[in-house]
DNA sequence: AATTGCCCCAACCGCAACCAC
DNA sequence: TGTGGTTGCGGTTGGGGCAAT
């Protein structure tokens, strides 16, 4: 399951950890706490790079860390979490108190992706993810060095879908309200589906849009891996059952 | 009992964001 | 404003475990 252990290029060993160097790790950052990963591990006593003496931390040695088997519900939050928010694993790892990014991740690659998914045999098919990334990348909105050169055309926003604050409302209103009253899964054939003349729509986002006030996309979803936090604590989004 | 092939998960890697100077 | 160091994130991989043959 593990690596098997090795050096890198630095001297420095990869590979499995053993309980000592585990035991070196936790006494350490328990003691003194995370100040600086680099140069933790050479206080520690640890012959491993400041990367792998976090990633250990935060995926293993955290006292916080929930292992076993997952519930129901934290299944359905994971599922719904990955549709609105794409593949944003810290942030649905955030709503997961126990788990860890790396833990959802990889539980959804190995359980979730394929009950979630059912046509997710084509591999042309348009999965949620890759519906709000490359939505999002192409937009012309989002300032980015990726979107430079890929200018969309002067109307193309006139288009809701084309919005990059309307456009993952659009999508969470789509997952909610079509798929969920509907035996119709794929997140993008929902998405098609949604009326934007719709007064429940309308509602919808413009709450959003205003109690977001710009922040949507430079605060939570760029800078900040709380995306999710941000989005529970909104008493707006809990009423209309944007995530129930 | 031996072999094969798939599943699962710990760990690695590359990149981008952030931050201090 | 530019630069270098640090941190965090998401994609990918390696290999042990285990069921099927």
């Amino acid at each position: 399951m593990a690596r098997t252990p090795g050096r890198d290029k630095n001297g420095m060993k990869k590979g499995t950890w053993t309980p000592e160097e585990d035991e070196k790790l936790r006494a350490y950052v328990s003691q003194y706490g995370s100040w600086n990963w680099r140069k933790i591990p050479k206080y520690a006593g640890l012959s491993r790079c400041g990367k792998s003496c976090r990633l250990r931390w935060m995926n293993y040695l955290r006292p916080d860390i929930k292992r076993g088997s997952y519930t129901k519900e934290e299944e359905d939050t994971i599922v719904r979490l990955q549709g609105l928010l794409g593949n944003k694993w810290s942030a649905i790892a955030s709503q997961l108190p126990g788990r860890t990014d790396n833990e959802v991740k990889n539980h959804w690659h190995t359980n979730l992706k394929k009950r979630s998914s059912p046509h997710a045999s084509s591999p042309s098919s348009t999965s949620p993810q890759e519906a709000t990334t490359s939505e999002n990348h192409s937009c012309a909105h989002e300032a980015g060095p990726k979107d430079t050169s890929e200018k969309t055309p002067n109307n193309v926003l006139d288009h809701p879908m084309n919005c990059p604050v309307t456009h993952p409302i659009i999508e969470g209103f789509a997952s909610l309200h079509l798929c969920s009253s509907s035996s119709e899964t794929s997140l993008s054939t929902c998405v098609e589906a949604v009326d934007f003349s719709n007064t429940e729509f309308e509602a919808c986002r413009d709450t959003c849009v205003a109690e977001s006030s710009g922040r949507f996309w430079t605060e939570p979803f760029i800078t900040d891996n709380n995306i999710g936090s941000w989005l529970l604590q909104d008493e707006w989004l809990f009423s209309h059952d944007f995530f129930y």
